[in-house]
DNA sequence: ATAGCTGCAAAGCCTTTGCGGCAAG
DNA sequence: CTTGCCGCAAAGGCTTTGCAGCTAT
């Protein structure tokens, strides 16, 4: 499911093409903005930060619709949704076929992790409580090593 | 972290128990429902849920005292928190520790699972990478046998 | 020329918070 | 009696949606 060619977007092998002829997509320079800056990043953001960032760089799109394409991204496998401790979504492009995410809790940084071993063991632990249309997420959270040396200090982070 | 015996909760083997001495902390008939209604129940609710079915019992708790007591559980280690796909938080009796479950996502209802290999390989990819202060999250979502068997129908189940 | 997309602003939800009054200890 | 807790209602944030105009095709 969700595997690739809907929406109008496709992913082919590390480049994703924005299918013009797809059932009623179109290519337009808001959706070209967010998905040429998501794949200058390695973190992923809330869609308010996608949009800042934008403006930041002179390419303004409005919220709305970084919502719309975000969300039509995901749908069509391009990005996937890492929901951060307080449920705010952010969006990363990644395969969207493993949901293994390490995530550095100050910055945001993420990088996917993969292990074959994990994959099958929540297939068959699902499998023995009789679940069926399975999927898993793992998210891994910590702090990075660039934010660790700049010991920053953000609002909650020791004890609370 | 959220260890234990902090906010007045005390969590002893299978049994939690309110510590009315601990530093201003009152046992009410409110936070009694919460707590009692959750240990009969092994599906992961949401605090309007929570809310609902304790009306339902007649022993009604109003929203805010119901955040205000699941934050409080949390803190204190004795229920953890899941986050459901679309960002909404759950509360399940827990021991707070693995964070490892099997959801129903037509039902809700949760069961622990447990895999050390996991446990570990995440704190090893994590060290890999350079990050410290590591925890981590999985879910497993399924539709369970419960469910499978009543082909409940709910909107977008299907493909989406 | 057509149909989809954008922006704006309003609405929807979940969650948190201020406050007066009640109640546990 | 003191201090914390409850309920109510308002406020905060994130996300979605209706609508009119614009634009890619």
């Amino acid at each position: 499911m969700g595997g690739g060619d809907r929406d109008g977007v496709r992913a082919t092998g590390q480049r994703w093409v924005w299918d013009a002829r797809a059932a009623g997509s179109r290519q337009t320079e808001q959706r070209r903005s967010v998905l040429e800056f998501l794949a200058t990043v390695d973190r992923c953001l809330s869609a308010q930060e996608i949009r800042a960032a934008l403006e930041d760089q002179g390419r303004p799109v409005s919220l709305a619709t970084v919502y719309r394409t975000v969300a039509r991204l995901a749908r069509a496998g391009v990005l996937d949704v890492v929901l951060r401790d307080d449920g705010e979504a952010t969006y990363v492009l990644g395969s969207a076929r493993h949901h293994h995410h390490l995530v550095c809790r100050r910055c945001g940084s993420v990088a996917e992790i993969a292990n074959p071993a994990v994959e099958s063991w929540t297939v068959e632990v699902a499998r023995l409580h009789g679940f069926a249309d399975v999927d898993h997420r793992l998210t891994v959270t910590g702090v990075c090593p660039a934010c660790r040396s700049v010991h920053q200090r953000v609002e909650g982070a020791g004890t609370s």
